[in-house]
DNA sequence: TCGGCCGATAGATAAATGCTATTAATTTTG
DNA sequence: CAAAATTAATAGCATTTATCTATCGGCCGA
């Protein structure tokens, strides 16, 4: 029956009866008798039937939501009845928006040293791929923007303000100041994440706000090769003022604070609402928490 | 998978492989053989082995928890599926305390009039008995005392509030007060529910605390039986305010207020906590809120 | 219209589930 | 204290269920 629930889940991710069998590691038409069978069970059809894989029947969607939960929380069990045994252990999936990546040291370092058999896979994924991988329980933990975009069930535990700075040469354009605004930002060239990407829309809309308009000379998904141009010195860009500051700026290149307005995004740690938590989140929940409250003070 | 779950629970409810198999229609060896597979599964014991069913493991009682949560879930799925196509139908199982089970018509009717085709179970149950049936989903519902002892992972509709009155013949002793008190009823010989009810509990608090003892002449763990014995002008009883009213007093029974104090019990639905409920369920609680606030205008 | 992709179907086989009958270990009873 | 009864585990067998390989039929794009 769970493992009936589990294609299901597979094949809402995967939108395809054969990936979606590879990914239970089983083959399409075992895939699809399981597909069925739930059908029959349930007395209704789940799936719309083409051809091709046409998406889910509204009683499809609903079975989906009691699978996530069911399936979720039966992994869930079995993690809970291990760590019972032998501490814990296994593996913890996070995805963490690109900003936030440098964050993740400050969590996964104290984790380890209390819980030294649990290992990591961490991901760099925008905002809203990672509401979905929670969703489909493809990650256990997310580390992105609280508080603006709409999310659904899962625990939330903020960890730090994001403000931002711009990264240029002490030499270039603004380089002197000692703060700037968004309006003086806006005539520079800069480097910014891809606009799939939730802190591009955000300064998009400071700098709009501002009067201007974001026209980046380079775009890049990856915050290393934004860095990379900027430590050249001949480029710029806006950046978080931790990440920033994780990564090491070295002369002549400064981090200079934006102003009007001095813009602020909270982000945070985000978990499955499960009571009670699998115990691998639960520590890393706690973990968040010492960071969160460290730095506030 | 989710078999071998209800296997467990069976198991702790019966205390017995024998007649846990039988409650979930198998054979002794095969609830045996599924336990063991769980076992397997899990890489602990989950039951305490001996010739006889000593108890569950830690591990085991661990298990039980997440049983109770993936069968109630597996469940709660398939009712909200088949609500879906068929509208609300099945059947709702509750258990109410004695002193209650006058008000249960006030649900089940105006439930019946928006729901047709949903068909009611009603126990009568002691409070502790309602709890435990509830953990082991064995009813979908109960209506018992609310805010004294502590109950576990459930949620909680107020209904009204019990108020007591001695009910007794108008020529018998205290027949002819507007009100008595509580050390006044202690020395007239009563009818009233057993020990293992809590009403009979708080009845004998309220006695001890007016400096009085409980010595009733008859005790019963039915309402219908405490009533008749009423209702022949012989025997007084204390009960609560609502009950008196809805079995309906003739000449020369009277129900006089009980003050000093004038004391109050919260009587609510209670239902297992669980996101988003059956839809049963739901309503069920929907048509408790409603009588609620109409009581309480 | 043809080739390729996708999901369903058929048939064979392996795995699991569940039953009856029996055994082993206690506990109860006479 | 021995016989009977109770209880859960085990063995062996039958049935059902699950899964695989191979193949078919529909649909889309070239």
């Amino acid at each position: 029956m769970i493992d009936k629930l589990e294609f299901l889940l597979a094949l809402a991710r995967e939108k395809h009866f054969g990936r979606a069998a590879d990914a239970c590691g089983v083959t399409q038409p075992t895939l699809s008798a399981g597909v069925k069978h739930l059908e029959e069970q349930m007395g209704v059809l789940l799936v719309k039937r083409g051809s091709r894989f046409q998406g889910f029947t509204p009683e499809g969607e609903r079975v989906l939501e009691w699978a996530r939960r069911i399936v979720g929380d039966s992994r869930a069990m079995r993690e809970d009845i291990s760590a019972l045994r032998h501490g814990l252990s296994g593996r913890l999936r996070i995805a963490a928006i690109p900003t936030a990546l440098a964050m993740v040291a400050a969590i996964t370092t104290p984790y380890r040293d209390r819980h030294p058999n649990v290992q990591f896979t961490i991901y760099s994924r925008t905002s809203l791929e990672i509401l979905e991988l929670l969703e489909n329980l493809e990650i256990d933990a997310g580390i992105t923007y609280i508080g603006n975009e709409p999310i659904g069930r899962v625990s939330i535990v903020p960890l730090y303000q994001e403000h931002y700075r711009l990264v240029t040469s002490a030499d270039a354009p603004l380089g002197d100041r000692d703060s700037v605004t968004w309006a003086e930002v806006s005539q520079v060239p800069l480097c910014l994440l891809t606009p799939d990407m939730q802190n591009r829309r955000i300064i998009n809309r400071l700098l709009k706000s501002a009067g201007g308009e974001s026209r980046p000379t380079l775009e890049s998904d990856s915050m290393i090769l934004l860095f990379s141009h900027v430590r050249t010195g001949r480029w710029a860009s806006v950046m978080p003022e931790k990440i920033a500051q994780t990564l090491g700026l070295t002369e002549p290149i400064r981090a200079i604070p934006i102003v009007e307005p001095d813009a602020v995004q909270t982000i945070g740690l985000v978990v499955p609402q499960r009571e009670p938590m699998t115990p691998t989140t639960a520590a890393l929940v706690a973990e968040a928490r010492r960071i969160s409250s460290s730095l506030a003070t």
